[in-house]
DNA sequence: TTGATACATCAAAATATTTTGATGTATAAT
DNA sequence: ATTATACATCAAAATATTTTGATGTATCAA
């Protein structure tokens, strides 16, 4: 949820909708140096917010249904919350 | 979505899920200090996340719906997103 | 009208994140 | 073997965020 917090990133995860991409396509793309697009990358991987996979020279990144599945749980968790009114400092 | 970036707040968010709540009560539950949760406060307040109501010296947050149905509607669109493999680089 | 409560705001300090440029590693083509 | 490509990692610098403690504002009660 956390590594949701760069604009960067929300531009990486976008690219992502589309299929796999690999930093070069990143790169490509966004204009963003390569050293900038796999600092953030891991910061993505790390979150478990997307996988990997590797083919000869390339790393094919794309987006972790799993995790994105647990998030939007989440937020329907905080949407069905009930609406009784809690009094303030009682 | 970037305001999400704070354990702190998704902490608050969380406090969040039962109702309204003041800063008084998010004080009591959390041991944060008072300017602190002013701060993060108004991060979520100026991303639309939460809304807050007063009445006389208290100010009641809650949940926002709408944006958090529409971070759902994002994250849903990422999660829908083809899985026609793109090659790399060409 | 004085004092207390609830919260906001501010500037400075503390801390964390991001960017950069260099270097490293693995794969593959010549 | 040598060179090029794709990407990772690193340390230092740049930048951004967060925390703290003090002060400010509005509301309310005595």
């Amino acid at each position: 949820m956390v590594s949701f917090s760069d604009p960067f990133r929300l531009e990486i995860i976008d690219l992502m909708m589309d299929g796999e991409v690999c930093v070069c396509d990143i790169m490509k793309l966004t204009k963003l140096s390569q050293s900038r697009i796999s600092y953030h990358i891991k910061i993505l991987k790390e979150a478990g917010l997307i996988s990997d996979r590797q083919e000869g020279r390339w790393v094919y990144y794309s987006l972790n249904k799993e995790s994105l599945f647990l998030i939007k749980k989440w937020i329907t968790s905080l949407t069905d919350y009930s609406s009784n009114r809690k009094r303030c400092c009682e």
